[in-house]
DNA sequence: CGACAACTTGACGGGCGTCAACCGGAGTGG
DNA sequence: CCACTCCGGTTGACGCCCGTCAAGTTGTCG
């Protein structure tokens, strides 16, 4: 999607307003935010960790992910962001980055000052109550993703993780949970999940023999959600939507 | 610690004051928090999955510990509380908790009317900030956790959680870094950690044996806390302290 | 048609889990 | 004051899940 395919800061105001009870004047001032919209390549870094933040980039299309090195050079994804999310809203509080957050495809991204951010925290209670409940699910999120990570086999986590995805852009209105194309890499898989890329390749190659999801290239559908859903271990509750 | 030896929410205001310039007015606030104080045994549950929240928990003395279950039965802790936390902030947006929420230790909890927090939070943009800044270090421990249960090896794993609970006690006032006291168990570490208690107990005996670390029971002695850092893999930046 | 990234596949090995036994200190009760 | 119990910690043998290494294969884009 180019930089004039775009609708503005509309994807963010859809996203607050699936948040809390954002009033039309909110609305309209968060379309009003100062912003700078660009157009980014591929792999481009959006925010680096130890540089301090004073602009907040808001992904508008395209996908992105946070992560974090080991000392190891091994590479942790913590999250995936899909267009609508704030990707550091952290930087309004916390002056340092402590991750990286890199498109993982084509995106167009908006910088808004963290000053303009600030100003309607302060104006509107809603709309401070829906970027701190922004926050407040993506670290349950991040819990879901230690367990995942921690105590979850493979083929359960990269199940789990498929769900996650799903979910998430069916709620973002971005298709159907059933059917819907990964922008990610089995590498990013392996990435995110804690696994390697080769291991990512054999467990969905097994999940398509099991019959829980069917795969084209990139494109995966689960005809059996409940039956998906049991084999990830997936329960929607952590996401808190709506 | 008994009931009456601790000195009321004087944990929760010192631990607001490191996290943001609060003025001495909203410190008594806080202290005026109206809170139901009570003593509590180890291994008892101060927050349910599944169950709605209305009031906010405040650990005064001993330690917590936050957990999800996973289908098997096992058990991933995401994260561990030292006296001065909130223990259920999220409650304060999100209806229904997500995960559980247990004492490793005794310890005396205050129950803080989520409506006197809201109300305070409402009144003052310093409590406000400094709460949010708390639910943003959270969220930034735990993307430090995924890294540490996805990409690191066992013994670097349990030593980095060795580092960073070292240093949360140090900067919660609680003693020194170099030598401190572990409240939890072997298997406690193993479910943090994503490995089993067998392992662990492995690793800690191979830390002591590479002179990382010295133990007498649960006493733990950092001598080379620069050593400790670089086997751990541990740099405080992500707890965002001071 | 060549180059490159992503995906696929197989052989092999190791880190960590599993199972099972034992130890040792703290609390309890006779 | 000593047996008993129980929880937490310790140890060893063995095996498996997943990592490593290495060699293709496929699709895409110039």
């Amino acid at each position: 999607m180019g930089l004039e395919e775009v609708e503005g800061m509309n994807p963010l105001a859809r996203k607050l307003q699936r948040l809390g009870r954002v009033s039309e004047e909110d609305v309209q001032h968060v379309l009003a935010l100062p912003a700078i919209v660009k157009a980014v390549p591929t792999g481009h870094y959006l925010v680096r960790e130890g540089r301090p933040a004073t602009e907040c980039c808001v992904l508008l299309s395209g996908f992105a992910c946070r992560h974090k090195l080991a000392a190891t050079g091994a590479r942790q994804i913590v999250s995936f962001h899909l267009p609508g999310d704030l990707l550091d809203l952290q930087h309004l509080l916390l002056s340092v980055a402590d991750h990286n957050v890199q498109t993982i495809t084509e995106a167009v991204v908006a910088w808004v000052p963290m000053a303009a951010i600030r100003k309607l925290t302060a104006q509107s209670q809603a709309i401070s109550d829906a970027l701190w409940r922004d926050t407040l699910i993506d670290a349950s999120i991040f819990r879901e993703w230690v367990l995942n990570v921690g105590r979850r086999d493979a083929k359960t986590r990269i199940a789990h993780m498929l769900c996650e995805f799903a979910a998430r852009c069916e709620s973002a209105g971005l298709g159907s949970a059933s059917a819907f194309e990964l922008p990610m890499t089995q590498e990013q898989i392996a990435d995110a999940t804690g696994l390697t890329s080769v291991h990512v390749n054999r467990m969905l190659r097994a999940l398509e023999a099991d019959g829980a999801i069917a795969r084209d290239r990139r494109h995966i559908r689960i005809a059996d959600w409940q039956n998906m859903r049991s084999i990830a271990d997936f329960d929607p509750a952590y996401l808190h939507a709506a």
